[in-house]
DNA sequence: TTCATATATCGAGATATGTCAATATATTTG
DNA sequence: CAAATATATTGACATATCTCGATATATGAA
């Protein structure tokens, strides 16, 4: 969540999206965070259902942005 | 935790101690939470542990209440 | 000091979570 | 379509968490 702040910053430029648009994609989020491929596809599955990201397809690639308004609610109610 | 915020909206008050300066005792924790006793304590001591809640203990009760400065960090860290 | 009450600790079983390797599926490219 | 790459799913095992009953300890009262 912290690293998809500002995915500029923690994140090479990919090879084929030129913007972060709609986030990073897997492997790079698997490759920073040092899981196993299957263990980050998982967690990023899960956290999409709960509502923490949003998960866009751009051909082979999936990208996973933080879902600002969802995380808003969540912090508001730990808060 | 949003108990401990407003005791006496949640809690009836105490025989011995007329004020809920100090928070609330376990017993009536581990009632409105309907867990066992030992399972209540357990918690009630790890949270202690972790600097969220403070005990006090009063004769042969134990007090507890919030520990507002370490939920703010809490907080603050999560927003 | 003994009893009653409040709380803490121990031991244990069920369920959940963390994590992986292996395999399956999707998608682009030659 | 076949190969290569990206992601998803499955099955499994280790560890953590949830929760309890039983027991131990602390403390005030008789």
């Amino acid at each position: 969540m912290e690293w998809l702040k500002e995915p500029e910053k923690h994140f090479p430029p990919h090879e084929t999206l030129k913007h972060f648009n709609d986030g990073v994609c897997v492997t790079y989020i698997q490759e920073k965070a040092g899981l196993s491929q299957s263990t980050i596809s998982i967690y990023l599955t899960n956290m999409e259902k709960c509502g923490l990201l949003i998960s866009t397809r751009h051909g082979k690639w999936s990208y996973l942005k933080r879902n600002e308004e969802t995380i808003k609610q969540f912090t508001d109610f730990i808060t």
